[in-house]
DNA sequence: ATTAAAAATTAACACGCGTAAAATTTTATC
DNA sequence: GATAAAATTTTACGCGTGTTAATTTTTAAT
């Protein structure tokens, strides 16, 4: 390592013997220059440590490398894991991935997007919000911008979709819940913050009516995002009102079902399927949480791994300008038996 | 608005009637041009959104309005709740700032201060991992980028330090379970991911001998970052193999506390301070979980707010230049008594 | 109204790199 | 070894903004 200081590429470029050209060349793509050259640069690399100006670089670019990573709510541990994994997936692409979170404000999510603008991403990957008014402005930003939906489906916007197959969450765990005993209330907040929750509501009441149950929502106050709050609260409630129809409990999420189960050992009812158990709970998303809750809460796992691959997989093949062959894919949840249910 | 496009700041200046050198200092800072001279910018802003290209003012500046974030794990939620709040007092101070998260792997912790670097940040706030031979790259990367810590220390090194007064933690807890019950022992990693730990460690034994106990610890086996299920199968050992001194038992943090909790249930151990309970479980953090556990879980809960605000503070008071009055401080935590001890 | 101070303008160069065209050198093919 | 193809070099301009020095205009103070 020599400390003969290098301040621009045009230097570095002399002391490897090449033209500036050539090294620009390099960095943009290494494969694009002749063997013996790039192992040059990269002896040169090795001995002066010199790093491109990004700002410089990015400035005439078309393609700057970076991608947007947009979530709803960061401190969501189910979110937290979601952007993890396309984190990663984007750094194996070669990406520069930035991550924001809208910590469940729309109008940080728009500011996100404003801000994302001006970076000149060469792609985004959003789970957006899902509030009503930020959709024309998600609408908007994916007509400048490449940009995949994940998590959470708006018709008609952006490349692609990857997400969950929310129906079918419902579905699977309900048949599974019917199966084995009573048939389950559906437990939701009464204006949900994420908009699968919808999709959750629905499916239920199909796969009641499918198995000629008669469906029964109870629908628990509070907003925002503490969603385990909601659900001790009004869950307590509700199950001091005796507003449950039956015995099972299906939660619209696994963090809602979190805080039911705490209002349940508040009230000392017994969760689980044992013999000497008051009722059973179950919840869908398989939080990383969710299988140290007492009881271990069953649940349907979102494929977090799957998302996140096929999102990044489609904004990648969109970029190299190949052809998508499927704009939309809703991946299965897995049912996970534990003790709750 | 119109929809006259205006591609640079010439073009700005131009339809605000003011040359290019005003409307640049007025984006560098709005208060440095005259008033009435801002409303024309301000106008002409509301008029035709234009916005500076970034890249091209960063490539000349010194202070890029940029800020760095970095934990060393972004799913565990304490550093979530902590990196959010980090992020919420920066863009108060009107930075722009970018999260990271080392995943656990002191590797990525490097590669992402190599990035930061050429990000020209104005700042750097920084959660170490603690790994020893990051201790070097991070010291030489403070010297090079004003770098503030948080979290976890690290002597002599950056402009100032945030983070809890990890052996008060422990002393406050000890002194509540002594008081109210059996002296705790103490559940911990064998290696700790993160260094507080030991701090804990040290404090515990501290505490049991200044009220005249046996310090008792009980190291369980795991690597990484998935501390509940390390909690859950190291702790369900433990119980066993009748590890444990006493009754009653202060796990090193919360997220271990979390999965021991689910050991005791799968081993139909009652926890709780009732008579007819079996064991008393504390932890220390306050996980933004640990109020939802069954039972909820007694904890010293750390001063999110406090650090974060503090360690924000101190970058800001750096960047502009005033004195650090005092560079390191260490935040109390508060008993946060619940069920479970 | 005069004057000094403050603010804005003009003109010009700098920053570090992308990129394009033409000229040259190197490599691969026969 | 001749030739074509590929890679590199040279030269030069462009990107959008920072910044500075000299000049002009505006504002505030007397």
């Amino acid at each position: 390592m020599s400390d003969q200081k290098i301040k621009n590429m045009e230097d570095f470029a002399a002391v490897s013997g090449l033209s500036r050209p050539t090294v620009s060349k390099y960095f943009n793509d290494p494969t694009s220059v002749r063997s013996s050259t790039r192992d040059r640069i990269e002896a040169a690399l090795a001995k002066y440590d010199f790093h491109p100006n990004i700002y410089a670089m990015n400035q005439n670019r078309k393609l700057t490398n970076n991608v947007g990573i947009v979530v709803p709510y960061l401190s969501d541990p189910v979110f937290a894991e979601l952007a993890r994994k396309v984190e990663e997936y984007c750094i194996l692409e070669g990406f520069r991935p930035t991550l924001f979170s809208a910590h469940g404000q729309p109008h940080l999510e728009v500011e996100i997007l404003d801000g994302l603008r001006s970076l000149k991403p060469s792609g985004v990957l959003i789970a957006p919000l899902g509030r009503t008014p930020n959709r024309a402005v998600i609408e908007k930003f994916c007509k400048d911008v490449p940009t995949v939906l994940f998590d959470s489906f708006l018709p008609d916007t952006g490349l692609g979709f990857a997400g969950s197959n929310n129906p079918q969450f419902a579905h699977l765990i309900v048949d599974y819940l019917c199966r084995t005993g009573e048939h389950p209330s559906f437990l939701e907040m009464r204006t949900p913050a994420n908009p699968n929750a919808n999709r959750r509501r629905q499916a239920y009441i199909e796969a009641m009516e499918n198995l000629g149950f008669e469906p029964s929502i109870v629908k628990i106050d509070g907003e925002g995002w503490a969603f385990e709050e909601i659900g001790r609260s009004g869950g307590g409630k509700a199950l001091l009102e005796k507003q449950f129809a039956t015995n099972t409990i299906l939660c619209s999420n696994d963090r809602l079902a979190i805080g039911f189960l705490t209002a349940c050992y508040e009230n000392q009812i017994r969760v689980g399927r044992g013999p000497d158990c008051d009722i059973r709970v179950a919840g869908m998303d398989d939080h990383p949480f969710s299988r140290f809750t007492c009881p271990p809460l069953t649940t349907v796992a979102q494929d977090f791994e799957a998302v996140a691959k096929e999102a990044v997989s489609i904004l990648v093949a969109s970029i190299e300008g190949r052809e998508i062959s499927k704009p939309s894919t809703f991946f299965d949840g897995r049912l996970v038996m534990r003790e709750s249910a």
